[in-house]
DNA sequence: CGTTCGATTGAGGAAGATCAATTAATGTGG
DNA sequence: CCACATTAATTGATCTTCCTCAATCGAACG
C-alpha cells in the first residue's frame, strides 16, 4: 500500500508552492544535459538488441504517410525530420520537427495508422523497428522499454511546450524561441549551439509556428538588428547564435510584458 | 527480415497519394467508434491485474504538481480534469484537458518530475498506478502494456490536433473546434454528444485557445446567433449543440475561407 | 438586498496578415 | 561563363483580426 499525498488534499494552494516550483526549471536544464549521453546509449541498446533496418534518407522523401497501417517505429539516427499534417481542405501543417535520436510514428499505435507524414528535410539515417518485435524485445531487455517510454514521454513534453510558446509567446519571441529550442536540441545531442542550418524556408517556420512567411522574416531581422542572431554570409539560412541565454531572455522578456490572455 | 517501402523511395509524390488520404479521416471516425467500449475495458483491466488505489477529487483539488516527483500514472474514472504549465513568470498555461479513461501524468516519465499540474475541475474518482508496478504487471499482462501505449499514443496524437487548431483556425472556428472536440469525447465514452457543461470560465477556455476571454466570448455569441449552439436557460454555461456536423462545418468552412498561412 | 464574480457588448488601438514591389540567391540553357 | 528564369527573402504600405479598455448586465452568495 501506498500513500496518495496529493489526492483529496485541499483546493489549490498557490502561496505555499510557488516557491518549490523555480526547481522544475534547474532540473529541466538537468535533463538536457544527462541526454547527452542518453541518445547515443539509446542508440546503442536499439542496434544491440533488435539490429534494426537501418535506410538512408534525402530531402523530400517520405519515411511514412498520414493512412498508412502502421507496423514500424522509426529512430533517426541523424539527418533532420518533419512531421506534417494534412488538414482536410489538402492544407499542410507542420506540427513537429524531429532530430538525431528521435522516434517517429508513435501516432500510429493507437490509430493503426500513422496521422501524419514524416518527411526527410535533409540527407540522413532512418532506422525501423517493428513494434510486434520491439514488444518482444522489451520482455527480455527492461532497459529497451525504459527508453521507449522515455521516447513517448519527451514527445508530449515538447509538445505541450510548443503548444505554450503558439499560445503565449508574440511573433518575435516566437521565432526567438524555436531558434532557441532547435539550439538546446542540438546542444543535448552534444554539438554546437551556437550554429543552426535551418533546412527549411521562411514559410516552412511559419507555418510551424503559425505566422505568415513575412512575420518570420521581420522577426529574423529583427533579432539581427537586436543582437541576437546573426546571419553567416551568403545565404540568410545558416544563424549564428552569439548567446543562446541572451535569447532565453528575449524570450521571457516578451512572456512579461506582452499578451496576458489570461485575468 | 522485413520490406520498407517507404524508406529511400523518391520524393514526394503528391498527386497520387491524395487520394488514399480521404481514407485516414473515416479511419478515425472509426477509432472514436472502437473506443466507446476500449475506455471501459481498459478501466476493468486495469482493476483486475493492478488494483489501482482509488481516490476522490473535487473542483480545484490537485493530483499533481509541478516539480513533483515522478512515480504514479493516474487514470480518469470519472469527472474532469485540466493539465496546467506554469510560465516562468508565475503566470498558467492550460496544455491539456482530461475526461474519463484518460491517463495523466506521462510527462513525468522522462523527467523524473511532472511537467504540469494536474487540477480536478468537477468532482470525480482518480486512480492511482505506481509506474513501477505498472511495468510490472505489464510483464505478466500483455494486454495492460498495449493499453499504456495506446492511451500516450492517443495524448500525442490529440496534441498536435489542439496545435494545428491553435496554427490554423481563426478564434471563431477555434472556440467552435473546441466545443466539438469536447462533444466528440463524450461520443468517445457513450455519452450524448449534444449537450456540453462548460466546468470553466470563458478566461479559462480562452487560455487554453491562445485568445482572450472576450474573443471566447464573443465567438460563442456568434455561434449562438448562427445557431450552430444555443445556451440552456438560466446560466451560459450549458452548451446544447442541435448538429455536431454543422459544427464541423464551421470549422471546416473557416478553414477553407480563412488563413492560409502556407503559400 | 447589496456585493462579487462572470459574461456580454461596444469603442479604440496594436499586432500581425495581406498585398505589392524589390532584392538576393539558385538554377538553366545557350 | 553569362544572360535569363525561377524561387526565396526582404521591406514597405494597407487592412483585418483580435486584444485592450471600459461600461453594463446577470447570476450567485452571504
Amino acid at each position: 500500500m501506498f500513500a496518495l499525498p496529493q489526492i483529496a488534499s485541499s483546493p489549490a494552494v498557490p502561496s505555499a508552492s510557488r516557491a518549490s516550483r523555480a526547481s522544475a526549471e534547474s532540473a529541466e536544464r538537468l535533463v538536457s544535459q544527462v541526454r547527452r549521453e542518453a541518445v547515443a546509449e539509446t542508440l546503442q541498446l536499439l542496434v544491440r538488441t533488435l539490429a534494426p533496418r537501418k535506410g538512408l534518407v534525402h530531402a523530400g522523401d517520405m519515411i511514412y504517410r498520414a493512412g498508412d497501417p502502421f507496423g514500424c517505429l522509426y529512430i533517426l539516427n541523424s539527418g533532420l525530420v518533419k512531421i506534417v499534417k494534412l488538414t482536410p481542405d489538402g492544407r499542410e501543417q507542420m506540427v513537429g520537427l524531429k532530430f538525431r535520436g528521435d522516434w517517429l510514428g508513435f501516432d500510429g499505435i493507437a490509430r493503426a495508422g500513422y496521422g501524419c507524414d514524416a518527411v526527410a528535410m535533409d540527407t540522413g539515417e532512418v532506422w525501423a523497428v517493428r513494434y510486434d518485435a520491439l514488444l518482444v524485445a522489451c520482455g527480455r531487455h527492461p532497459a529497451l522499454l525504459t527508453a521507449l517510454h522515455e521516447a513517448m514521454s519527451r514527445v508530449i513534453s515538447r509538445d505541450r511546450d510548443t503548444l505554450m510558446s503558439v499560445c503565449t509567446l508574440p511573433a518575435d519571441a516566437r521565432v526567438a524561441n524555436f531558434l532557441h529550442d532547435w539550439a538546446q536540441s542540438l546542444g543535448a545531442r552534444g554539438l554546437r549551439t551556437d550554429h543552426i542550418t535551418l533546412r527549411m524556408t521562411r514559410a516552412e517556420i511559419g507555418n510551424y509556428l503559425g505566422l505568415t512567411l513575412e512575420s518570420v522574416s521581420r522577426a529574423l531581422s529583427k533579432l539581427a538588428r537586436e543582437g541576437m542572431i546573426s546571419f553567416v554570409e551568403k545565404g540568410r539560412r545558416e544563424v549564428h547564435i552569439p548567446d543562446l541565454e541572451a535569447l532565453a531572455g528575449f524570450v521571457q522578456r516578451a512572456l512579461c510584458v506582452e499578451r496576458v490572455v489570461l485575468q
